[in-house]
RNA sequence: CGGAGCAUAGCGCAGCCUGGUAGCGCACCUGCUUUGGGAGCAGGGGGUCGCAGGUUCAAAUCCUGCUGCUCCGACCA
């Protein structure tokens, strides 16, 4: 992409409504803009972001057994007061009237329609397991939406749904999705931390929040410091494999780790005092077994092997992309700016033309710009004629991990400069050499 | 929902107390000079001062009401 045909609108000093950096970097950056309070609109840097953590969470998703589908942000109320949750939900949940006075709900999350699918169609024990996932819209009326996309009122979620015959089953669909976890999130650069959550109002006695630690996090949390370095299961993990699968999740729950609700001092003291880990976390996934919680209610019920009738056990798995976005922030950014890791930076290479207009640094820009689209390297050339110093404010900025400086000095002596984001460290190198690094 | 603020050009702000030509920096446009860490000079464009009432010869400024947004708290994926 050629800066002088993208949108990118820079903001050069902060709006004074953003108060984490999180928020202030996606204003700056030109990732979003505020249209109501905790509304945002993704601009096209900030949408390329959200879309690789969705094709993340997306592939961890299937590999993991998950099915995508997609149901509408709008619901009728008369699948909520099925599970008696209309009137439960309160204010949270916005309620809209259509043309006919039909009282519908911009949704909130998706049991109630999920239960409704799956009851229409599934009736036997051998249409399970079963697990369904969308990744869409949803509205929640936060009394105080605050930090940006971190606590909005509108936010995409990734939310599965897995059905099974039993207790057993569903444990297992549980682990699962558990794995699919920790996986989705270390490809997304970040350490998750699985740990022992209250249930809230979705209600059910099984459940986990996974929480990567950000000073700025939302709330305090604390846990066995090995887990920082506990090994993710890596991509050959079998998901069918009920015993292995277990081990994965005992072994990640084997250490002390709680949210602040769940904490418990006395428990936690007992750990030696340089493994004691107490931090702020931020919650970028939840998962939860409920069991007939909805089933029951909704009469969703297949036949088992001996002819009888039961409500199938349910599960919900819940991750916010959006939020991630700025969490994955929150998380990598200095004084510059963002930090992006590589499998979520918006273009992964920069290309800076340090001399717009000269015909050497012009050409030998289009040809590296060309050389890495023809390898499939997605790359941004700065191709405006601004100054050097500025040029690299906004690269540095919008955070693209890697920047390569081309201008008459290096040209002079046939080579460019090569910047790592992440660390700052620069190498000169030849255009061959660069062109083979960045398309590794 | 309690408490506290803010609203003046795209962004950041001054002006308001003490009513009288709407300003500054950045950004934007034109020209020239510049070009390895947010350039310099010169010229220029852009505002129903959040909205609605009221007071006054005169309101960004004083009064009343409303709306929007932000922060702290309670709540929360």
């Amino acid at each position: 992409m050629r800066l002088s045909r993208f949108f990118l609108p820079i903001l050069r000093e902060t709006p004074k409504e953003a108060e984490i950096v999180s928020h202030r970097l996606m204003l700056r950056a030109g990732m979003m803009r505020q249209e109501a309070a905790g509304i945002y609109a993704f601009l096209p840097l900030g949408l390329r972001v959200l879309r690789k953590i969705e094709q993340v969470v997306r592939e961890e998703q299937n590999r993991a057994g998950a099915i995508e589908m997609l149901m509408p942000t709008i619901q009728s109320a008369d699948l909520w007061r099925e599970s008696g949750r209309y009137d439960a939900y309160g204010k949270e949940m916005l309620r809209i009237e259509d043309r006919h006075e039909r009282e519908m709900l911009y949704g909130p999350t998706n049991e109630e329609m999920i239960t409704e699918v799956f009851r229409a169609y599934c009736r036997s024990y051998k249409d399970l397991p079963l697990n369904l996932y969308h990744i869409q819209w949803k509205f929640r009326d936060e009394v105080r939406p605050r930090f940006g996309l971190m606590r909005g009122r509108e936010f995409l979620m990734k939310d599965a749904y897995s059905f099974d015959v039993d207790y057993a089953g569903a444990r297992h669909a549980y682990n699962r999705m558990f794995v699919a976890y920790l996986r989705t999130f270390a490809r997304l650069g970040l350490k998750s931390i699985p740990m022992v959550a209250d249930t809230g109002p979705i209600g059910g006695n099984l459940s986990h929040e996974f929480i990567i630690l950000a000073s700025t996090g939302e709330s305090e949390v604390y846990c066995h410091k090995d887990y920082l370095d506990f090994p993710v299961p890596d991509e050959s993990v079998n998901f069918d494999d009920v015993v292995g699968l277990q081990s994965i999740v005992d072994k990640w729950t084997s250490l002390y780790a709680a949210t602040s609700e769940k904490h418990e001092a006395a428990e936690f003291a007992k750990l030696p005092a340089e493994k004691q880990v107490s931090a702020r976390g931020i919650e970028v996934g939840h998962i939860f077994y409920f069991g007939t919680k909805y089933s029951e209610p909704m009469k969703a019920v297949v036949s088992g092997p001996d002819g009888i009738e039961r409500a199938v056990h349910m599960g919900s798995y819940g991750i916010g992309p959006s939020r991630l976005v700025a969490a994955i922030i929150e998380a990598f950014h200095d004084d510059a700016g963002i930090k992006w890791p590589e499998p979520v930076a918006p273009f992964k290479v920069a290309i800076l033309n340090l001399k717009q207009g000269d015909g050497a640094t012009d050409a030998a820009c289009e040809t590296l710009y060309r050389d890495l689209a023809a390898k499939g390297v997605d790359a941004l050339y700065h191709d405006l004629d601004e100054r050097p110093g500025s040029k690299f404010a906004t690269a540095d900025l919008i955070g693209v991990p890697w920047q390569v400086v081309i201008g008459p000095k290096g040209l002079a002596s046939g080579t460019y400069e090569v910047k790592k984001r992440a660390d700052g460290s620069r190498e000169t190198l030849s255009p061959a050499a660069t062109l083979d690094l960045l398309s590794r």
